[in-house]
DNA sequence: TTTTTTGTTCATTTTTTCTTGAACAAACAG
DNA sequence: CTGTTTGTTCAAGAAAAAATGAACAAAAAA
């Protein structure tokens, strides 16, 4: 519930921090033409724990399934290739493509001869939730913290307010700031241990 | 999405760690008769914040505002308390407590004279996070393990495997088991600092 | 025992979120 | 230009999660 992960469209889509293909080292089984082929069982298996990952963050089970295309993979792929391997409308491949390299989890890359988009996966699942807590739990302890202050503020305006309410007020209100100062803590843990 | 929150119905509720009010000193003002009146603005302002708090970890309104109640009472509420006061089902009152008794963020109390059970909650929503992370976080961590030492199990097992995806679930293996270690040092942390 | 109070369970309804796919736009090719 | 390829947007349908409330259980009171 709640988590609104597909909000007010933007107008734009723009450039997204496009880069050049190559920058990770591919893995030799990644070289050679591209090849369009299903799923296999353990491909599969492990598109399914990604989903199940994913979920853990509330996000839904098609950021999961391209996110762990892409992982498995270990190479550029093109956007159609979500499409025809997952099974998933171009919609949904579209929206999670562009969630996913708003978390800095994925990028675009070009690749030379081909119109299309390509799409490459950080190695470390880190990434995603790191962009995770960045992007989404960050600003909205932001909003929480701004909240708790315009309360605070409305309280001490009002006359014969209960203290108790204003002293809870006061140390969430402390609570909330240090949780934000905490959050890149966290995130910086996630990044050195992984 | 996807968090379950409410699964497999437990059979007896039992005593879910049943203690005696007063433990926790009690604000001046929550002191005297308990007095059942409708919120005021500022409360209900309060209750929303809760609301969108926990929503931050995908539970439901109802759990917010338990909680929100709870947190600004700074005393032991009975049960009905809770569905007359914040206008919700009995239903979703019963789940929800139940729930953040899972969670340690509330607890039982009894009050000498009064058949009801009444409920107190923990003076920091800290404990409503690392409750939320060893309770449901961390046993959905110990799946993934699992999960991922089976589908690394039949890859050994299979012939003409792609050595790239053996390569990766390995990966994603030993990534998932420090994510297990590291996440007790986030609640601990977590603890340390409010 | 019978009745009342207090709270739980779970089938149903309501609400929210996700996915789909048709219409549309942008960029290139012919 | 005109047609094609590639991808985005968003209204509408499908699916999932949460809330409700009636039926039920447990324990105390009458």
């Amino acid at each position: 519930m709640r988590l609104a992960l597909f909000p007010g469209r933007r107008k734009a889509p723009a450039a997204n921090g496009r880069a050049v293909a190559g920058h990770l080292p591919a893995p030799k089984s990644s070289e050679g033409p591209l090849v369009t082929r299903p799923l296999n069982a353990s491909e599969r298996e492990l598109v399914e724990w990604f989903v199940d990952f994913t979920a853990l963050m509330s996000l839904p089970a098609s950021v999961g399934q391209i996110y762990g295309l892409l992982y498995l993979s270990g190479r550029p792929l093109p956007f159609d290739n979500f499409v025809e391997r997952l099974g998933i409308s171009k919609g949904s491949a579209s929206q999670g493509l562009k969630f996913l390299r708003t978390l800095g989890a994925v990028r675009v890359v070009s690749i030379a001869g081909d119109r299309r988009e390509f799409y490459e996966a950080e190695i470390s699942p880190t990434r995603l939730v790191a962009g995770f807590l960045k992007e989404k739990v960050q600003p909205r302890l932001k909003a929480s913290d701004d909240r708790l202050a315009r309360l605070k503020k409305n309280l001490q305006e009002m006359e014969s307010v209960d203290p108790l309410l204003t002293e809870r007020v006061h140390r969430l209100h402390v609570w909330n700031q240090r949780a934000r100062q905490f959050l890149p803590v966290v995130s910086g843990l996630v990044k050195i241990r992984t």
